[in-house]
DNA sequence: ATTTTATATTGCAATATTACGATATAAAAC
DNA sequence: GTTTTATATCGTAATATTGCAATATAAAAT
């Protein structure tokens, strides 16, 4: 035990879980709204925005590529990485169905 | 060390990843995606549509609602629980500015 | 009052995540 | 070719999450 049960659930629900995942600490949440601001992919100072260390901002980075959500390539020495759209255009379908959702629903029961 | 920095962050950030973090699980994608489908909060069969003992299922139904996903509350027997809309607009606000950048966005380097 | 039914809590083992020091890699500058 | 600079990987300790059996709780039905 302790190893979630992928296997039980839908490949949609999986994608979706792994995306949540990958926005689920406030590093990542902090390196997508920076990455938003500068808007530039010539980002090699992640680091000095973030309070981690740098195998630890590292790692964030590799999870937010596995997970879609940013994409990166090599500039010379630094890595240039930069919002990846397919990522969160997956969520967001997610997204919309529950906002429609919220506007049609009537029931008030709890 | 093992444990997440949230002091490093702002209370947006961390309030987000929580969000996220909460939606980070098939389990509990496919709590929320049958809760939207059945539109109602008497709902004391959450448990047999999930491929989870009962005991796993409550501390799912539990994280969504610390999170504030979902809301519950006792109905005789059964507890009735459903989507909470505030929960959701908190992301949605995030989703919307992401959305906003990607639409504005001009920078094609990577 | 006892039994049934629905859910929560506890305790614990298996696994995953977070963080970072140490080290590796690899291009740029000298 | 050595040094610098930027990033990645490895190893590992601390902590968190996942899942469930066992048990507790508490209202409903008998």
């Amino acid at each position: 035990m302790g190893a979630t049960k992928t296997d039980h659930f839908t490949d949609h629900q999986n994608e979706l879980a792994i995306l949540a995942k990958a926005l689920g600490h406030p590093a990542r949440i902090a390196i997508l709204e920076y990455l938003m601001k500068v808007d530039t992919c010539i980002c090699g100072d992640i680091v000095n925005e973030l309070p981690l260390a740098q195998p630890t901002v590292s790692q964030h980075l590799k999870e937010l590529k596995n997970a879609g959500l940013i994409k990166g390539s090599i500039e010379g020495t630094a890595i240039c990485y930069c919002i990846n759209e397919p990522g969160f255009a997956k969520i967001e379908v997610f997204f919309n169905h529950i906002t429609q959702y919220l506007d049609k629903k009537k029931n008030e029961c709890c």
